[in-house]
DNA sequence: CGACTCTTTGATAGGTGTCAATCATCGTGG
DNA sequence: CCACGATGATTGACACCTATCAAAGAGTCG
């Protein structure tokens, strides 16, 4: 149930028997979520943070016109609302992309954790403050890249967050992909643009010949020469074994 | 010294005499670091975290094509570089926009703080968060809002956070104002538009009668219709009190 | 006063949004 | 099994926002 969660931890760093029993202790009830499905709305009192098993859930924030922007993308393994522990209360709405299953953790098992645990808690922040790079390299993508590179951008990012929990072929592997299970309004509400408009760039970068996205499947045709295009450099996604 | 991080943190929770006398004591030393100058280069080993005492930081990515995106400002009372606490080396370059003074606080010392002080730490990992906070509200910004309502948003999230740490006027005293030590190309890279645009956008919020920007001083003129424009809403920076 | 930085303005180009229509896919019911 | 409606993908024409390029004006400091 929490697999993925403890794959991506140990990219952090090692996790030992004892560390993975208390994990899995902390763990409350599973639940599932039918896409588009509101999870958590904006405001409200938060006693139990969330881990997503299966499925996309996406933060987002409403505007004004009727558009919103997707200000967080979770993937199996991540927890959507860790920051929710001390904050108690999210600025954002978070729902379900697709079809999905989630686990909570009661804040007092967690805090529990941090008493028992030093090591394992450093490692449940520490994914809080990647998520906080990830973030910011969204922050730069909106800021700077063009709608091209900053679609390929986030097809990288995917392809190695994905890999990471061992949901998407290794790069290495010649032609790779992973399954996507959003459309192209969804797409363009992560993006920054108009789903016409990601209609366009798919088009574009299946033209090149770099990468195809059709009926929830992202294939790349050439990792390298899309890595170029989107400036992609996987360091601020942390996964390299170090101690903590 | 750390005067400006201590009202911050009382506006998240009471601080008790021996909290206030524990942080004085895991402050470091002090250093001056002049307009334009690299505080911390990414991916250098860092075991010291920095908090801003005076003058503005920003965090920034550089792009192939020489343009840099701001995605993390700092103000006066704000650590620049807590993740750092857990990521041991960040993923972006840090450069004082204007003249600054910064007091370090080696990890150690946080570390120890850490096991002294559970409330204050709580305070102190809790600002981490509303860090990310700003940075969603950041993407919002550049994923959705116009070139106008994105600068009017923050020259309205700027308004808040100075005067949560006494250095803005109050909103409510009329006509508010601070100092804002930045020309318009640093603006720009704050708000990923052009120096160009940054011009005329600054001109047509000078026309609208709502902000003038003039020799380092921001002076809002109609707050209200400013925070319209901007869909400005401060839930996000946490500056309410509630026990943590 | 000159050298510099920064601000301001104009003309033009180009990327992305908007609007609207057509096409493709797929599950469902007759 | 096919017609149908619903949803999503695709395309075209056009508008508009923002970028680009270039130059002139303003402010500051030695």
């Amino acid at each position: 149930m929490i697999e993925a969660l403890l794959k991506k931890l140990r990219h952090y760093d090692d996790i030992s028997p004892d560390e993975e029993k208390a994990l899995v202790a902390a763990a409350g009830e599973i639940a599932s979520f039918a896409r588009g499905a509101t999870i958590i709305r904006a405001r409200t009192e938060l006693r139990v943070s969330t881990l997503l098993v299966d499925g996309l859930v996406h933060s987002y924030k409403d505007l004004a016109d009727g558009s919103r922007q997707t200000v967080q993308l979770a993937v199996p393994g991540d927890f959507i609302d860790l920051h929710s522990f001390l904050m108690k209360q999210v600025d954002h709405n978070l729902a379900a992309m697709s079809n999905c299953r989630i686990v909570g953790f009661p804040h007092e098992r967690l805090v529990e954790l941090t008493r028992t645990h030093d090591h394992l808690s450093r490692l449940l922040w520490l994914s809080t403050t990647i998520d906080g790079a990830i973030e910011r390299e969204m922050v730069t993508s909106l800021g700077r890249r063009s709608a091209i590179s900053r679609m390929a951008h986030l097809f990288c990012e995917l392809q190695v967050r994905l890999e990471a929990v061992g949901m998407a072929d290794p790069v290495h592997a010649g032609g790779c992909r992973y399954d996507l299970k959003v459309n192209q309004e969804q797409l363009s509400e992560i993006l920054g643009m108009t789903p016409v408009h990601v209609n366009r760039m798919l088009k574009e970068l299946r033209l090149m010949g770099l990468l195809t996205f059709k009926s929830h499947v992202v294939e790349i045709l050439n990792w390298q020469r899309l890595a170029e295009l989107a400036e992609f450099d996987p360091f601020y996604l942390g996964l390299r074994k170090r101690p903590r």
